[in-house]
DNA sequence: CTGAAAGCGCTTACAG
DNA sequence: CTGAAAGCGCTTACAG
């Protein structure tokens, strides 16, 4: 376990070349099956290691993809974006590729300073979990190796998207409520803050017009400010029988300001919401709401990335991926 | 940005060696000010960025940390592990390294599989983040690169350790309660369980005794059977005025099950606990915790694994990182 | 089936 | 201050 062993060791051992070894341990034609078992079975007992860096020298490939992701995201005990990564870099590993996650710093955000290990050559190809400012997206958009955008688009770009299909989850969310027999219905958003939060309140209007139902722009209850930052909910004074909230935090709050002004959820106003964060299971009622089949969305922005890596022309654009709704306590009928 | 470029076409440019050129983008002695400069402002506009695979195979250093975590600590959606992993990267990437997460699977834990980033030298040092099975951990204490275990330690094993304190923790906490008058002080949680509630117990108990009071095993609730599944609390008949719970989960559960009783918490009794999770801000009324100082321990780790892959030889032991009461409104003055 | 040769892009002594 | 030489551990044509 001590001394380095290579392969030039495992071929002295063989009286070999180092090409045979290398051909034998990689599954690759030209070194009888005989021969080949054994430098198998000699390397593993060596322990032998491949040297990453040697054949990365060679292949100029890494075999890493970057997970970059803004600070923050990551902030907040809500960790969503976490067991994403978490996800992507199980689904990484299998593909025999490693996952390395870099941290976007606000500092660096606005100084426009390219990921560490993109400078370093470290990383295969970048995936990006969640929108970062649109002028540092510019910037990272001029380097040249694969990149994909996850959980977010922007309209300017051409970097292919991984998407949960809110504009349709919102829309079957929506459409729920209205068999429910609602026919006032709020929503809880800024809807000029994040693109998600757009697509969720445009599936939510898309609903109310095919049962020609008129929006009501008391009904829409801002949730934050321009800067992300969530502020006090002010309920309309004339109440919906329900509200679609643009995130189970959000919906969260939104059940006990209703409680505190004395309405009862489901009772009075029934509540739905997206995402399925451990804020929609400690609310009180439970809240209905749409997990965002972050399983289906990783699978393919992982098979993705590394299509993209092995044919860098290639694009995929858009790529949405359908939620599935749970139902819980916090919605009944009218 | 199209053209590959590499150290030889900017030598090449400056009729100089790639020598010079390696020296000068490196800030190592050896070339004059001016041509660094010249060299340097190249290197930026032409968007150069050095070979890592080529450096460490020279240098036998890949500057990647990997970070090793049991699936069942992301599995739910409390994520306590995940953001000391995102602690952890952002120290690396300070230190000029950076994070490879590998996540292990039960079925790898099971069968003794070497993490891959181990098997294809893609680190240079593993911090594990949580305890693994005994045997597993045998096993991983074959490998010959620098390993720390953080957030446990396992008594037979040489490696180092980063932990909270949580012995000394819990004698301020409950120190806390007796300087505000508290007399008859219970502690919930099985103390046969974990070695970390075994640790807070004993820091009460140090506490309790430091001021002359007895210890009485009626205050003493258990929280969770054998296999650590929580259990519903049973109240003591004669209820202290505070409880030192051994987390916020707990303390959590305790809360509700006072409330259910006809206690009021804080005035009839106070409680505290430890972990400083989202547990603790969702209670009413908030619980005045211990934060385990992540960012103390994360710092400390990465800065002990830097040191230990450059001097391997060198040990730190077990290192424990004291942590902060955070008072809020659970605990009051008798 | 086997291997000699070249080379990936750097860094590290060492000589001038 | 500058650079020629060697080499890190592999893989990839290519020749036999």
């Amino acid at each position: 376990m001590k001394e380095k062993v290579n392969m030039g060791k495992i071929a002295e051992m063989f009286n070999v070349s180092i090409v045979t070894v290398s051909k034998a341990l990689n599954d690759k034609d030209g070194v009888s099956d005989e021969l080949r078992e054994k430098i198998k079975k000699t390397a593993e007992d060596l322990g032998y290691r491949p040297n990453h860096a040697a054949k990365s020298l060679k292949t100029q490939k890494v075999y890493n993809v970057g997970i970059l992701i803004a600070n923050r995201y990551v902030d907040s005990q809500e960790a969503y974006y976490f067991s994403v990564c978490g996800e992507l870099i199980k689904k990484l590993t299998a593909l025999e590729y490693s996952g390395i996650m870099e941290i976007l710093q606000p500092d660096d955000e606005r100084d426009n300073k390219m990921p560490r290990m993109f400078l370093e050559s470290k990383v295969d190809g970048i995936i990006v979990l969640g929108q970062l400012e649109e002028a540092y997206l510019r910037h990272l958009e001029t380097i040249d190796i694969p990149m994909i955008y996850f959980d977010f688009y922007v309209n300017y770009s051409n970097i292919d998207s991984i998407i949960s299909d809110n504009f349709f989850s919102s829309y079957q969310i929506t459409d729920s409520l209205i068999e429910k027999g609602h026919k006032q219905i709020g929503f809880v958003g800024n809807i000029h803050s994040t693109s998600s939060i757009q697509d969720r309140y445009l599936g939510y209007y898309k609903a109310l017009l095919e049962h020609q139902m008129d929006i009501d722009n008391e009904y829409i209850v801002s949730d934050r400010d321009g800067l992300g930052k969530l502020i006090d909910l002010k309920l309309p004074r004339k109440m919906p029988t329900a509200f679609v909230a643009n995130c189970d935090q959000v919906a969260y709050k939104l059940i006990n300001t209703l409680k505190k002004e004395g309405y009862e959820v489901p009772k009075d106003v029934s509540v739905v919401s997206f995402d399925n964060t451990i804020y929609s299971t400690i609310a009180q009622p439970q809240i209905t709401t749409v997990d965002n089949n972050v399983e289906d969305m990783v699978t393919t922005a992982t098979r993705i990335m590394i299509k993209k890596i092995n044919n860098p022309i290639r694009t995929y654009g858009r790529v949405l991926i359908k939620g599935k709704v749970i139902k819980r306590e916090s919605s009944q009928n009218i």
